[in-house]
DNA sequence: AGGCAGGTTCTTA
DNA sequence: TAAGAACCTGCC
């Protein structure tokens, strides 16, 4: 089905963004992934999307994915280019990612075997542990597993998705929702520190892992985490301190356009 | 061959 | 409470 998006939505940009890690270039278009869910997405004109599933698909699921109730234009808009030029030429170079609406359990693995990997590594083992636990929902494609399928798992089972001492964060996490120790969806109700509070409970979960859990997988667009690129930019750019005040709440959106624009534009 | 990568835990003062 | 070492693995 084909979809007018007039709002920023760049797809390349977005599989770029260090956000998502089954959201890859196919062909002339998008391989996305989501929990169970996949489509095929490809940019057919100017704000013209060919998106391979049904109307019902795309609105059910897919248009919440791509958060496309959010202006990101508006967002933006907010950034002064006399206040903050650095700032503002990021989200220029930016311009196009949007901050996906992703499964909370999903992204606390996928954080938790992001620490102290680049991307590639970062995607290749979670193919793997998809193609290890996942179910195949289609030719050659594999879901992410569920809670249940990684906790069956031993720690010998996993060792073949190069986790590295990661591996038992991993199953512990599993553990804790497959044995419902935590609920992930009834944090969906805490208050910004009751969730990192019980974020940084888990195992294997420390400051970084937690933010990027709150704004990828809680979709609060105003947690702002801090990785190594990040830290040089705020070094390097804002020594007199980021505004954060003025930017809230989308803080988060922020550090997008400088994660981005510093990995890519070498500063 | 040694160092380092989208951090966190464990140990020690 | 705070600094420093150790940690898997893959790639330069």
């Amino acid at each position: 089905m084909k979809v007018t998006i007039k709002d920023d939505f760049d797809l390349q940009k977005i599989a770029d963004s260090g956000q998502c890690f089954r959201f890859n270039k196919e062909g002339d278009g998008y391989s996305v992934f989501s929990l169970d869910k996949h489509v095929f997405v490809k940019q057919v004109g100017e704000c013209e999307y060919e998106f391979d599933c049904t109307q019902k698909e795309f609105d059910d699921f897919w248009y919440s994915y791509f958060d496309i109730d959010t202006d990101y234009r508006q967002i933006r808009g907010r950034i002064d280019p006399k206040k903050d030029p650095y700032l503002f030429k990021a989200s220029i170079y930016g311009e196009g990612i949007r901050i996906l609406r992703q499964d909370p359990f999903e992204m606390l693995i996928s954080f938790i075997i992001s620490q102290r990997k680049n991307i590639p590594a970062i995607k290749a083992s979670i193919e793997k542990l998809c193609r290890l636990a996942g179910k195949e929902i289609g030719k050659d494609k594999f879901s992410f597993p569920r809670a249940e399928d990684i906790a069956a798992l031993s720690l010998e089972e996993l060792s073949g998705c190069s986790l590295g001492y990661r591996d038992k964060y991993v199953l512990r996490a599993a553990e804790a929702v497959a044995h419902k120790d935590i609920d992930l969806f009834e944090w969906e109700k805490c208050d910004d520190k009751g969730l990192m509070d019980n974020l940084l409970g888990l195992y294997g979960v420390g400051v970084k892992v937690a933010n990027c859990e709150i704004l990828f997988g809680y979709h609060r667009l105003d947690a702002f985490p801090r990785d190594v690129w990040i830290n040089r930019v705020l070094e390097n750019r804002y020594q007199k301190g980021f505004d954060f005040e003025r930017y809230a709440p989308y803080n988060g959106v922020m550090q997008q356009y400088l994660f981005f624009y510093s990995r890519n534009e070498n500063l």
